[in-house]
DNA sequence: ACTTATAATGAGAACGAGTCTCAATTGCAG
DNA sequence: CTGCAATTGAGACTCGTTCTCATTATAAGT
């Protein structure tokens, strides 16, 4: 099934409306082309000439997150700010790569990790539900300019 | 070395003052046990008596993160409120398993992970700074509850 | 199509975690 | 002991996010 066809299903499950700031707001995430943060969403929007308001988009956000077809990445240790999104129909993984240097973001997709969340969830008596590993690492780009992290 | 001492030389290092308050909030961090955020710590420092404000509080932990005696654990995918601290010389580990249940965070280490990290990013060109993973699993007490997750 | 009930929206007020300001206080070198 | 620079406390401020409520749009029933 189409993503976006998976978004209206959802809402019809919930008995939620399927409005014209809701179908934009999710073209507009499609559109993304990497995680993004509500300041580009908006920004984005905006450009595109719709002036959905604020409210609506942390509305439709939540409802995404919701829904499973959106997640959020906490990236930096150091800065709780600034939540990254990302559309799990389009980024299937879990895990990210975050480059110290530039603060680029990639997505990782390793089945080796699952393997160990298991084991070790198993040891413990703990019944797996997810994870999400970041790794901070200094990308090829950032090295062949030299750059240094404190 | 005592980790109390290891601050107080950080303090030096840097030219800076040996403070009650500074003392006071390390002591009470020590005190905690389990990551904590700052609310929490706060409480605590009011029960004993203490009368520090909340910018020392915020000054001092982040004087500790740069001193790589404390660190920040991203938590939940959905909230990226509520940083918890995490005392580096006490929990050496930076990964943890959250109950998706009560909450309640421990910590883990597992070479394992680390020699993951290690591979993924050889092969993709990049230069390894750390990591962290978070698995989100339901603890044993909990899943005797009979505690589910939405 | 036309109503009607009700869900959703927009604008801006409110909230809250964290930061900043600046006058008062404290640590410490001399 | 003194003087000065670092530190602190109290509260103002910031800014991302949520809430409020009057207005608007959707969809079910006629």
């Amino acid at each position: 099934m189409e993503i976006q066809q998976q978004f209206e299903q959802f809402l019809s499950q919930r008995g939620m409306k399927h409005t014209n700031e809701r179908r934009e707001i999710f073209r507009a995430i499609l559109d993304m082309d990497a995680p993004f943060d509500v300041d580009k969403l908006l920004f984005y929007l905006k450009q595109q000439g719709e002036k959905t308001s604020k409210a609506t988009i942390y509305r439709t956000l939540q409802l995404l997150l919701e829904s499973g077809l959106l997640r959020t990445i906490s990236l930096s240790p150091a800065a709780a700010r600034d939540t990254l999104y990302s559309l799990c129909g389009k980024y299937r993984a879990y895990d990210h790569l975050v480059c110290t240097g530039c603060g680029k973001v990639r997505d990782i997709e390793k089945q080796q990790i699952c393997l160990s969340c298991q084991t070790i969830t198993k040891e413990l008596g703990y019944k797996l539900e997810s994870h999400s590993l970041r790794i901070f690492a200094l990308c090829p780009e950032c090295q062949a300019k030299g750059i240094k992290t404190c």
